[in-house]
RNA sequence: GGAGAGGUGGCAGAGUGGUCGAAUGCGCCGCACUCGAAAUGCGGUAUAGGGGCAACCCUAUCGUGGGUUCGAAUCCCACCCUCUCCGCCA
């Protein structure tokens, strides 16, 4: 969300932001928008203390006994109240408006971020670790994987495309993988250990930028059927006459199945727990932030990968549920560049704790997520399949969500509340590091070695041996 | 799911139609007393929006959204949340 004060002082700036980030020039409207809703304020206010004021003295007359007083000054009240609703609709049309387009534009790309169209543009800014000398010809994942456990066809029959089913020592690995990355973002980076809800409301989803833009990108739930609304959609489809008892009973058996949803008890399974962990301190105001807020949580995430059709549908990498370990930080605006960095660098140490070989991108505007001022990705070589791939995305959203959430903090010995900066970033997703670590790790023969730091995990074993 | 109770400032808690942004207590800040501290006394202590160079003024906010009324913390409706008991349940 963006600071109307911000953009009324500065539609010019603010518009040359939106086109670097792909939006149209939209000041001109919002200042109109703007304009026209705080005169309609304006004249309601008038009109309200008028009406106070006049309230006031009908009070005071009748506890006089002066009922000739009050019964005048009831008509000059309702000769004030007259000309309210005409504003209030001008105000509410206005402000629907002016926050619909707010809601929908992009963060404020940060000064020292790239230009570009798409990911061609990003910018590699460190390399770290070696690629492996392989003398044989490296797997690639879903390749290697079903001998191991991880059993796609399993995944598929239970819940379809992009599911898998995890069995047997690689399910362990892939368990030891979370604990590792939650046991060194606590012990040693400082995050509090979380554990979160996955199943949040609206208001959650709002405040860290998923809605109103991204309802597609996630799955949505509901509970149990509200008839009461259903009779309202079966009227507004089909008016009481026309319709016959076997149409009424189709509409039903639609609503029964969420073809039609039921939006009354409705949550969003998270598509990260960004937003569980970020929204935690919605409609705050944090004391002391001398420190950063630092949270973590290894929880499941869901997404819908509706823009995704059709890529990497093999293997394990792009899947409707998946686990990450996620790192927020909430800091005052003049730590958050450091913290970003810091983040950064988070993430990376379980990258190489594992030894694998990553590189850090700074992403370019046309390649960043909606929400963010700034971000990098860091990718993971894989061998099998000769690329690198992300494996985690730290960005700096600055005030963005918090101007969303109304999350602020009172700075050093001033009275005044400002607002926070959030950040957040992957550490890491679970199971594009699993893929990474077969593909990595991966011996001739089909078995796996399982990376030292993980051993202390996994009771003895050692290596991913072929099954059966 | 059934029955009941309730949601008021940082916290506790009063307030059932008018001068209530809201008593009182606690907490916090300042001042006085004191060598210093405690105790005591006095004063202050919400957030947001709009207007003004400023002092300051106006408006809104007593879970949320509607409604009744000249006027709503107070009355009515819907929803959300919390607690207690019963039922069910990992």
């Amino acid at each position: 969300m963006h600071d109307i004060v911000f953009i009324r002082a500065n539609p010019d700036q603010f518009d040359a932001a939106m086109r670097r980030r792909g939006a149209g020039s939209v000041a001109d409207r919002i200042v109109a928008l703007d304009a026209r809703k705080r005169e309609a304020t304006t004249k309601i206010q008038q009109a309200q203390s008028q009406r106070n004021e006049a309230s006031k003295a009908i009070g005071q007359a009748m506890s006089r006994g002066d009922t000739a007083r009050a019964e005048a000054l009831k008509a000059e009240v309702a000769e004030i109240k007259a000309s309210m609703p005409e504003w209030e609709e001008a105000e509410r049309v206005a402000d629907e408006e002016l926050e619909a387009i707010l809601a929908g534009l992009p963060n404020v790309a940060a000064e020292d971020v790239p230009e570009g169209a798409d990911e061609n543009d990003n910018v590699e800014v460190a390399r770290c670790g070696e690629k492996r000398e392989f003398d044989f010809e490296p797997q690639e994942h879903p390749d290697l994987g079903p001998a191991l456990g991880m059993d796609f066809k399993t995944g598929t029959k239970l819940s379809g495309a992009r599911f898998t089913f995890l069995r047997g020592d690689i399910a362990r690995l892939h368990r030891a993988l979370a604990q590792f990355m939650l046991d060194q973002q606590t012990e040693e980076n400082g995050y509090t250990e979380c554990n979160p809800p996955v199943l949040v409301n609206d208001e959650a989803m709002y405040g860290t930028d998923k809605l109103p833009k991204f309802a597609e990108d996630s799955f949505s739930t509901s509970v149990g059927i509200d008839w009461e609304s259903f009779d309202e959609i079966v009227n507004e489809i089909m008016p009481v006459g026309s319709r016959s008892e076997l149409q009424r009973d189709l509409i039903r058996e639609k609503v029964r199945l969420g073809v039609i949803e039921n939006k009354k008890n409705r949550r969003w399974l998270v598509p990260t727990s960004e937003v569980s962990l970020t929204a935690s301190v919605a409609d705050e105001i944090l004391d002391d932030l001398s420190e950063p807020v630092r949270l973590t949580a290894h929880t499941l995430c869901f997404r819908s990968e509706a823009g995704a059709a059709g890529r990497d549908t093999r293997g394990f990498i792009r899947q409707h549920q998946f686990e990450k370990v996620e790192l927020v930080s909430i800091c005052r605006p003049e730590d958050s560049e450091a913290e970003h960095e810091r983040m950064t660098k988070c993430a990376e140490g379980i990258l190489e704790a594992l030894g694998l070989p990553y590189r850090r991108m700074l992403l370019c505007v046309g390649d960043m997520g909606f929400g963010a001022r700034k971000t990098y990705d860091l990718e993971v070589w894989l061998p099998g399949q000769n690329a690198w791939r992300e494996i985690s995305s730290c960005s700096n959203t600055g005030d963005f969500q918090a101007r969303r959430m109304d999350t602020r903090y009172r700075p050093d010995g001033e009275k005044r509340t400002a607002f926070v900066h959030t950040l957040n970033g992957s550490g890491l997703a679970v199971g594009r590091t699993l893929v990474a670590v077969l593909e990595n790790y991966q011996n001739e023969d089909g078995s796996v070695d399982i990376p030292e730091v993980l051993h202390r995990y996994m009771g003895g074993v050692t290596r991913l041996e072929r099954l059966g």
